[in-house]
DNA sequence: GATGAATGAGTCTTCATTCAT
DNA sequence: TATGAATGAAGACTCATTCAT
């Protein structure tokens, strides 16, 4: 094993992992400041690149914009989707640990900051806004969807307008990821709730919607 | 009462009514740009005034974009809150109202373009996140509150944690405006629901939670 | 009359003679540089402004590039046109009068120097190659077949291939033009002729094709 | 005779021909497209190697840009010379063929694209325009001055100007080389005269303006 | 020798802001 | 007051050149 120690070389050869470093920092500015004030000069210096490097994987702003969507997005839906299709829980149960994971999974992440920007830069990009719609919020919708038409098909729930209904509870979610990575950046808002607690009186009130008593343990 | 009589009134007038022509403008171009797409040049172009008039009346863009936050968002919250506590229905149908008035008067107006502003510009613009957070959220979470509160005080409503479903309950029309100035201006999105039957559903949901039985007719 | 000295204005105001500064000082550095080689911050420069003004007034290098084109040269043709078509003087005189005045009015113009720029950017920008072609290649040949067809029918000249004739005489103008702005700036080529031999000898060559023989005085 | 054996011949002959693979590369692409416009990338890739490749042969753009031009229009210098030197026919057949020689064997070559080359880029490669016009234009025009001077001498031609006359009779063809080069790439120049009729054209005017009447066959 | 990933200086272009008129 | 011509800093993108492998 050589003892060899590189006397600082002025840059270092990466192939494989470069498209990945730059996608992960440039996920982090775009969501700090937005698409149009990240410059890219700022994302390649905070993967350790130049300028230029970038260019070699990405072949611009655009570009490198989609690819954080399809990177870190995209395999989270997946990842969710294939959950609540393994899952062999009773429906009440099964949407109480969906919204949860879902938080836990995505909401909580790097990754969810995502819809901010999306609903930020939609007007400009509406590439972009189209691809995330579809690719995103529709098969994110099509899960909760599943375990409401289940639940009602088992007698589990009442009836209810489940696409109706899909928006309606997804909204919470969404909306808290959404503050989270904008006003509750710069200020703790006011009365405002935990996310626990608010998972937990979410969870309560849809079940009570959906007919479904409190349990008493 | 001045007596002053003024020489050119059509002119003068239209000296006082400049700024709000311009904040009018940049409302609309904010709105549908975001902040940095969005032109000076084409902001005075709208208002029928040059660039540099621009100047005599703002700072600059920060000052102009501050200013149409400010001047727009404050009116709205106080008719808001003015009309609930004018109320006297009972709560059920109070709450009904307040969501479909929310939507009337200020989810279908342009004005609600500035919910997706804030979020998109938080990051750059603290200070207006606070002030959003403070004066316009704040109260209008009051106004939702306070139907809740009476309601649960009056056995009308099944006693719930009302801060967190304040926030739950709020959030599908919030996103929903949200959604409606970002992606929904560019596709149509997945199982997309009209805004009447979202309100309709909405509302059941929310009342059924409450332990209130649909209405039979 | 004022004696007031301005002192340095940092700019001056001047909307009418800039376009024609901008696309003057381009022809100079266009025909000295080629087009790639011209930076718009050093057209900018010599016309005396910055160069966000250029923008002021062409939308971008093409669109001056093309302007310079339609300005210096188009008139010129005309000018040679009107010429011809005014003229009452025989055949071999007017064909005599032609070259020269081709040389003296347009060879030995500035702008002549674009006749090597459109050979050297054709490529890259076919729309200019054609731009010239149909509107300075095409016209300024006319005018020698007119003069030629003119000739041919009155029996002054022998007859001969018209379009192929202007081809063939029009050359040796047009390539001393190019070779004065290339290989000429740099070095006094190989038995170089001086140009009032040169046209001498090229309008007697054609003459004596022409079956005129050369005047005895 | 060497007795070495080479280990790996092919890869061998390979590495000495490497220049001259690039040089053709470079041609194809600089004729194409001019100086500027050329890439080193595209240059190597036509090339079969790698960009590295290139700066193992040449110092960098400029430096093969100039070995194009050297490689590539000497050798057909000389060959333009012997090819004259030893004909013996009469004066009047030793120019039209001359003429249709020089077509034949460099002007519908690959290497007149060089004369393009050479006008474009003058201004920026001074060094190689002074060559170009010393090694090429100087020793080309000697050998139409020589069949010119022998015909004269000879009592076949009329006495004429010889300098003057060779440029004037060297132009048509030089400037339809640089045409087909440029403008005739991307357009059907107006009133198009095919090379053969051209050159017929060509070739009996300059005959009779030297006092050769056409043959009747 | 050969490769191609990495570099960074250089250029076009945009637009908020200034200021002579 | 109002105008709009002029400014210049800033950012996306290109590509000749370098150098670790």
């Amino acid at each position: 094993m050589s003892t060899h120690v590189s006397r600082n070389p002025r840059w270092e050869r990466r192939k494989e992992q470069r498209p990945a470093e730059l996608v992960d920092a440039a996920l982090d500015l775009f969501v700090e400041h937005g698409y149009a004030a990240t410059r890219l000069d700022d994302v390649a210096a905070r993967a350790g690149v130049s300028k230029g490097t970038l260019y070699l994987y990405f072949a611009g702003k655009e570009d490198l914009f989609k690819a954080v969507i399809r990177e870190t997005i995209v395999p989270l839906i997946d990842e969710r989707r294939r959950d609540v299709e393994a899952s062999e829980a009773n429906c009440a149960a099964l949407l109480e640990s969906y919204f949860h994971d879902w938080w836990k999974h995505f909401g909580c992440s790097k990754a969810s900051g995502i819809c901010k920007l999306i609903v930020a830069e939609a007007a400009n990009f509406p590439d972009l806004a189209r691809f995330f719609a579809e690719e995103v919020v529709g098969p994110n919708d099509r899960v909760l969807a599943t375990i409401l038409e289940r639940g009602i098909a088992r007698g589990e729930f009442r009836p209810v307008d489940v696409d109706a209904a899909v928006r309606v509870w997804m909204a919470p979610l969404v909306l808290k990821v959404i503050w989270l990575h904008s006003v509750g950046m710069v200020c703790s808002g006011p009365n405002d709730v935990g996310i626990e607690r608010f998972l937990e009186v979410h969870t309560r009130l849809a079940l009570s919607a959906l007919g479904v008593p409190p349990e008493r343990p």
